[in-house]
RNA sequence: GGCCCGUUCGUCUAGGGGUUAGGACGUUAGAUUUUCAUUCUAGAAACAGGGGUUCGAUUCCCCUACGGGCUACCA
């Protein structure tokens, strides 16, 4: 490898929400920048029109943000090699195009998509290759004088790569080792389309050529296409600054088979995009890892095991922890299905790990969109802190922390009414009393005279517990039920037990 | 169909010519918690198959099977 400055690229597609697969291959990109003190850049390939998606662009780099892996360089950030848009260098693309046909590595090609499909569909196996060019209406097969009333009268046309014959390509691939193609398969690739919007395939490599790109990560979906790439380095006279490939290993769906796709988020029950994307299109709102209470930390943790490993053991890693561990070397070749209970379990982890500071934002969030109202930071803090053990997701905060906040609005009376009695009211009447003679709850003093008292009155600790934690709940969970109390204080304890007795004698 | 890539517990994976094949998620059982969760302990659970090479192969090679990707004027 040479020593120039490592500079990596994302390139996505503005054409929907940015699903797993996509963040990860940032972040391995990110990753691998940051190890090496190189550039990180965000490259936006919008070449085709028809699916280009208003707002997408955006919601890529929110995603980037709220991961915690913001490019260096981006279209509203640009660098030296600006403008970073494929839309924007459409100019550029045409040139190169030229310059392979005139070295005869690739030609124009006035055959309509009709035509091809007919082919496609009569002739099995059909390839826009060195089988059938000449029978095609190409520059290679028309007579010069055609070829020059075409161009003169802009008939429509795109440039096609020429594939040579009998040739082997190969390369090796920073994941794979050696990988070798037979050209004698390959087609003959459309670098320029009739727009004059470059393919995919004339654009990365020109704009990874000219933003001096070191090292290209993407996914292994590529593979088949690369040794075109390959012969475009060459063909452009740039191999020796051809980047180095690394073609990771896909996200597979848990369920059945095939690569975890846009498509397959409703179906699977949980999200297959970073952050909530609203689709226009059909008006849904699509759901995201943000959006359903992941952490930043848990969902690029979550990725970065996915397809990596640190051979250690330990899987909960921080991103200055991923940045200083990684190394492509350690990257599986095969493709991971994603398990989404392993996730929750990431999410948990950092839920614990963080301290209630930390958390603080994000969970009066959740809070304030359930409609609590948080008056006191330092009494959040005092909750987040007692609760964040029982949390998987953020979105469980509302569950486990809304009741110090608000009244239950609902009690689980099946777990006390069947087995009501006098004697118990009697108890909780007597319990009030008590809280009212007292001037503050502690709750080991409570706990101990609650104790005395249910004793006193001929009823079992066990027996009164329960009721006591639902009038202050709602239900069979959360924490200790004294801490409960004396967290609420004196008055809103009172108020609870008073009205939760009257909704369980009616 | 053709080409390319891959294959260790259900899932993510470690390991690597001689190991009781390790860990994590999930799961099962138990302990703790007068709720629920956390936590702790223990258990079940894997080298796709066949040929080589070798004293010895899960590890190296080949074949097969299976899985995946690509096969657009989409990326």
């Amino acid at each position: 490898m040479s020593d120039k400055r490592v500079r990596v690229r994302f390139a996505p597609s503005p054409t929907g929400g940015l699903h797993l697969g996509g963040v990860r291959t940032a972040l391995f990109n990110y990753l691998f920048a940051k190890k090496n003190n190189g550039d990180f850049v965000l490259r936006i390939e919008d070449t085709d029109q028809t699916r280009y998606v208003a707002g997408a662009e955006q919601y890529i780099m929110d995603c980037l943000n709220w991961c915690g892996i913001a490019p260096d360089e981006s279209p509203v950030n640009p660098g030296q090699y600006a403008p970073y848009r494929q839309s924007e260098r459409k100019s550029i693309y045409r040139e190169y195009a030229e310059r392979l046909v005139m070295q005869g590595h690739a030609y124009y090609a006035f055959d309509t998509a009709e035509e091809l499909d007919k082919n496609r569909k009569e002739i099995p196996n059909f390839q826009y290759g060195q089988v059938y060019r000449d029978g095609l209406r190409n520059s290679l097969s028309l007579p010069q004088h055609e070829i020059d009333q075409l161009l003169d009268n802009h008939t429509p046309h795109v440039i096609r790569i020429k594939i040579p014959a009998d040739q082997t390509v190969s390369f090796t691939d920073m994941i794979r080792g050696r990988v070798s193609f037979e050209t004698n398969q390959l087609d003959d690739k459309v670098l320029l389309k009739a727009d004059g919007m470059p393919t995919y395939h004339l654009a990365v490599v020109v704009d990874d050529y000219l933003m001096k790109i070191s090292h290209a990560f993407r996914g292994e979906e590529w593979l088949p296409s690369a040794p075109v790439h390959l012969l475009l380095w060459d063909y452009l006279g740039w191999k020796a600054d051809m980047p180095q490939w690394a073609h990771l290993p896909l996200i597979l769906k848990p369920d059945g088979h095939g690569k975890l796709s846009k498509r397959d988020g409703a179906r699977l029950g949980f999200p297959v995009y970073a952050m909530d994307w609203e689709n226009t299109q059909t008006g849904t709102l699509e759901p995201g890892f943000e959006g359903v209470g992941f952490l930043p930390e848990a969902f690029i943790n979550v990725l970065a095991t996915l397809g990596w490993n640190d051979s250690s053991g330990h899987e909960v890693f921080s991103l200055s922890e991923l940045v200083e561990k990684f190394s492509i070397e350690r990257i599986s070749k095969a493709g991971a299905k994603f398990d989404f209970e392993k996730a929750k379990w990431f999410n948990a982890e950092w839920i614990k790990r963080s301290s209630a500071e930390k958390l603080k934002n994000q969970v009066e969030k959740v809070l304030i969109d359930n409609g609590v109202i948080v008056k006191d930071d330092n009494y959040l803090l005092t909750v987040i802190e007692l609760i964040k053990d029982r949390c998987t997701l953020l979105t469980d905060f509302y569950l486990q922390a809304g009741y110090f906040f608000q009244i239950p609005a609902a009690y689980d009376l099946n777990a006390v009414k069947p087995k009501w009695t006098d004697e118990k009211t009697a108890f909780f009447k007597s319990v009030f009393e008590l809280l009212k003679s007292t001037p503050s709850i502690v709750a080991a003093d409570l706990e101990a005279s609650f104790k005395a008292l249910a004793e006193e009155k001929g009823l079992k600790t066990g027996d009164v517990m329960l009721p006591l934690r639902i009038m202050l709940v709602g239900g069979k969970f959360g924490p200790h039920v004294f801490d409960i109390a004396a967290l609420l204080g004196k008055d809103e304890t009172i108020n609870r037990i008073e009205q939760a007795l009257a909704a369980f004698v009616s």
